[in-house]
DNA sequence: CTGTTAGCGCTTTCAT
DNA sequence: ATGAAAGCGCTAACAG
């Protein structure tokens, strides 16, 4: 493998004028470039950026960890991230935290082999996104709180979300609402049940605890537990899911039963997720600005890295509720 | 920021034998490891992972570029990638090809950052990846054949597939069959557009220029596309779209205008991505098994970067023909 | 415009 | 079991 040196030798330059002329900087004599750069060319010559990274302190990369890459969250989210990393100059490049504790977001959090980090991903420790930060590596955190004067964080306002979703059923007339919940121990699901209690409370609405049922946030999880809840006998006449995919899981287990939506049942998610879009009724939901979040996360790291401080390190986006076809005027 | 000197200074020991305590090599006193790894602590210290690749010169780390990280592609195939990687104990990075020339991929491709990366990107130019292939350092190929001897290739029966679609049509009685193509530069339209016309000339069927009609391999190319077919007049009875995104949006634009899928017209996909299942009517399709050549890239990978050379260099996977709602027996 | 020089932070022989 | 020393490949003063 030919390193500078074997170009500068083969050029009859010095190690530094190949660099100057192989970074395209100006400060070379057309012709020495042109022969510094046949030399390269003829040897096959590759930068190696681990050296060149190590000796500048910078690497011009911003890291992006989420828990599954494939998921309905993932694409749009990216999306916004990757707008604003590009026009930046910097590379993006992605991962997913499945694979715990020595896998590869830790190279990325704690070997400095990145400017700034974004993460999206519940399965990281906190101990170990406390441990990465300090003054001067930029983390944003979404959808996740810690308690570090170094972090940044970006949240949805989920209670809000989820109070509005209410809201806009009970306007419809719906006076007998069920919730079906997320995993118990997820932080959003705490804050939609919020959200759902208030609206109710506000109107003086009982929820029997049989129409209070809790799963997974997977589709699966909506569909099993929406089984449950036709077994019991008496439907709601509308049931808030903690999240599209849950909803869509319902759907299903509906269809499946020949009961209707939105004529029997109306049901409402929360994310809007793109397949919310496309499903049979398409789904009315709470739509989570997911684009809006990446692209503030990464504007929020360039900041920083900047060298601003922040008095400011909660952000709240707000969401939106998107009217489709899955919920009904009673 | 704290050095490996630091660490070794605190500690009152050599900096070599700091990295022998740190990398939990067994040839260190377990007190002085403690003592150590407690200094380490002390000084938050974070190891510089650029100066240990350029010392190693190899960083266990994959990365997989693909055109659009949001894609519907996208998302199966990582999984089959990731699964491997990980149980091989490498890291796996992916990131977008977009941002042209001189964007993140070029530096993982020329410079030396992983030891090995799959291309899922058609906007990648030839030219680069050619300059990047050598001796050692594997790369695999999707959907995209190249003259070196160095690149590893995996590719779908496009053709076939496209043949057991068109085949299919005929086997349920159609007869006037149109052809939505993509993207003509691709070569994967090529080649499914030649197993289209396989087809309908081994059962004698002619195929009036009007329904061969080309868009892009987007919703909106096959919305638009249909469009034009609905306003021609005359529909045909079925009609192969040269992808479901493509499929999607003529499902779309046959609803706007009332057509009725399949009772009025019959349509078929290929890739069968997620959404293929969830539109109404679902959509029949042909399944690209992408997660196998996910997981099979990754191998390929592994096993090149273990010494072995290759006498094969082009696997070709099969396609599967997916039946659900969208086509109908005449 | 070009060459000399001094490391960046780490791993790894090779002695001890 | 530990330390001294060399150097991975590159960039960036600085001097000429």
């Amino acid at each position: 493998m030919a390193t500078i040196k074997d170009v500068a030798k083969l050029a009859s330059v010095s190690v530094s004028t190949a660099s100057i002329a192989l970074n395209g900087n100006k400060n070379v004599k057309t012709e020495t470039r042109v022969r510094v750069l046949e030399a390269a060319k003829k040897l096959n010559y590759r930068k190696n950026g681990s050296a060149a990274d190590l000796k500048k302190s910078q690497t011009k990369t911003l890291a992006l960890i989420v828990d599954d890459l494939s998921g309905p969250f993932f694409s749009e989210l990216i999306k916004g991230v990757q707008d604003v990393t590009l026009s930046k100059g910097y590379d993006l490049i992605t991962c997913s935290a499945i694979g715990g504790e020595n896998s590869t977001p830790t190279r990325f959090l704690l070997e400095k082999r990145t400017d700034g980090v974004i993460i999206l991903a519940h399965t990281l420790k906190n101990e170990m996104i406390l441990h990465a930060s300090m003054e001067g590596f930029p983390i944003v955190l979404l959808d996740r709180q810690l308690d570090s004067r170094h972090t940044i964080h970006i949240q949805v306002d989920n209670e809000q979300g989820a109070y509005n979703a209410v809201h806009y059923l009970i306007s419809l007339g719906h006076r007998s609402i069920a919730y079906v919940s997320g995993n118990a121990t997820s932080t959003d699901n705490h804050c939609r049940y919020r959200g759902f209690q208030k609206a109710m409370d506000e109107f003086g609405l009982e929820q029997p605890d049989k129409w209070n049922i809790s799963g997974s946030f997977t589709e699966e999880g909506g569909y099993h537990t929406t089984k449950m809840l036709i077994m019991q006998g008496q439907l709601p006449s509308a049931i808030f899911y903690a999240n599209d995919e849950m909803a869509i899981g319902g759907i299903q287990a509906f269809s499946e039963k020949g009961i209707k939506v939105p004529e029997d049942v109306s049901i409402i998610g929360f994310d809007d997720i793109l397949l919310s879009r496309y499903t049979t009724p398409a789904l009315t939901t709470i739509h989570q600005p997911k684009y809006e979040m990446g692209s503030l996360a990464a504007h929020l790291i360039f900041r920083a890295l900047s060298g601003e401080s922040f008095e400011q390190q909660l952000y709240t986006l707000e969401t939106r509720l998107v009217k489709r076809s899955s919920c009904r005027q009673v």
